[in-house]
DNA sequence: GTCGGCTGACTGACTGTTCAGTCTAAAGAC
DNA sequence: GTCTTTAGACTGAACAGTCAGTCAGCCGAC
């Protein structure tokens, strides 16, 4: 394309395009390689264009990989709350929502296990990215809350503290996807499936539980 | 510096007592500036050597890093179940495993969590450190197998299944010590072993609820 | 004397960042 | 309509710092 002159494969595109594209080809590449792995060479490989580039939009390596985590987070968060929209019943969204994160690394389009692993170790270490983490976990919660209390509006679900159950079922959530996501022989993603609902079902005092063996590549709706 | 003749502050001691002093330096290292911003010269300063001698001692940095994360697993393993033996009750067991791994961060000789965030990250992308994270989480769950069996025999515990039990118990464990790692707001060491124990509890039809607002500092015995 | 633990000085590779300047397209000037 | 100017996206080529790993040799103990 942009025939006489150069031979980019795009049109290269607006600015904000641009910056887009870098955020995408750094989270991209940190879930790959892992953070610190990560050369501003192989993102300005991976969204054609120069490393030098990189740097002119971002200023440093720091600032474009921090960005690209918390571009990654919101990304991740306004598909879910997308997705969840389109479901009626609380089970259904959480269902969606235990989908969503125990999935074995690499499925989807949602950014890979190991930027949660990487936004950790950099959250422990770093003022800034700690705030981030901390602001996403409480979306997270938010989030269940939100599905609770939906299912208590449509009567549903009966009355339990919500908040007090999403802090529990966010915690497990995250314990079992991490064994998901590091392919642990004793906890496949079926099992953590089941796992997750079957606390689901007694914490929220109904019957979710859903039968072993019967589940198979269930893309969520 | 190097006056006179040496002016080491220990005799250096046996070639397995350097690597020890190696290993430990490299996983207090790696706690505290994480796995890839680890330098030899960091832990060869921390053990008083030189770095040269490190990589004598370990051939690579690699291989020094891999096997300071064993080891550090190793030690923190062998402390547990040290320390549990000499609790008589299940209750008082599954207390202190709680206490082990629930707590902030740099508390204690155990390893701190930022390890455990590297360990992960690392098994997502290197065979050898996934297979024995893997051996690591088996044998943390038959911990757990271990103390509610012991409390089945003394008939503390009634009938549950161990090894169901093991996997969610540990998930949840897991969950809530990245929040108290990470010192979220939310979920302070407390509150996370109320949680934890709340759903042991649950789960194991007994009543270990701690009541809120009462346990203080309470250091694992 | 020799052997193994040990070291300082060095090197080679890597990589973030800078810089001087190119290319393009839009905005004015005429 | 054509020429000039300007801004800003973009780049290749260096630069400078960092580090893992090498090497030739020291030194004390057996």
């Amino acid at each position: 394309m942009a025939a006489p002159s150069t031979n980019r494969v795009e049109p290269v595109g607006a600015p904000d395009v641009r910056r887009e594209q870098m955020l995408e080809a750094a989270a991209a590449v940190m879930g790959e390689r892992g953070f610190s792995e990560t050369r501003i060479a192989d993102v300005a490989r991976r969204c054609d264009a120069s490393p030098a580039l990189v740097i002119y939009y971002f200023g440093t390596k720091d600032r474009l990989l921090t960005e690209a985590l918390r571009w990654s987070e919101d990304r991740f968060y306004a598909l879910c709350t997308a997705a969840l929209g389109a479901l009626p019943t609380a089970r259904e969204r959480l269902e969606l929502l235990v989908h969503r994160t125990c999935v074995p690394d690499g499925a989807g389009e949602v950014p890979g296990w190991g930027l949660w692993f990487d936004l950790w170790a950099q959250a422990l270490r770093h003022q800034e990215v700690a705030k981030d983490r901390i602001a996403l976990d409480e979306r997270w919660r938010r989030t269940i809350v939100d599905v609770v209390a939906h299912g208590q509006d449509t009567g549903e679900l009966g009355d339990v503290d919500a908040k007090d159950f999403a802090v529990t079922f966010a915690a497990l959530i995250d314990g079992l996807s991490i064994q998901v996501a590091l392919v642990d022989p004793e906890v496949d993603p079926d099992r953590a499936f089941r796992i997750a609902m079957g606390f689901a079902s007694d914490a929220l005092g109904v019957d979710w539980r859903v039968p072993a063996k019967k589940r198979r590549s269930s893309s969520g709706r």
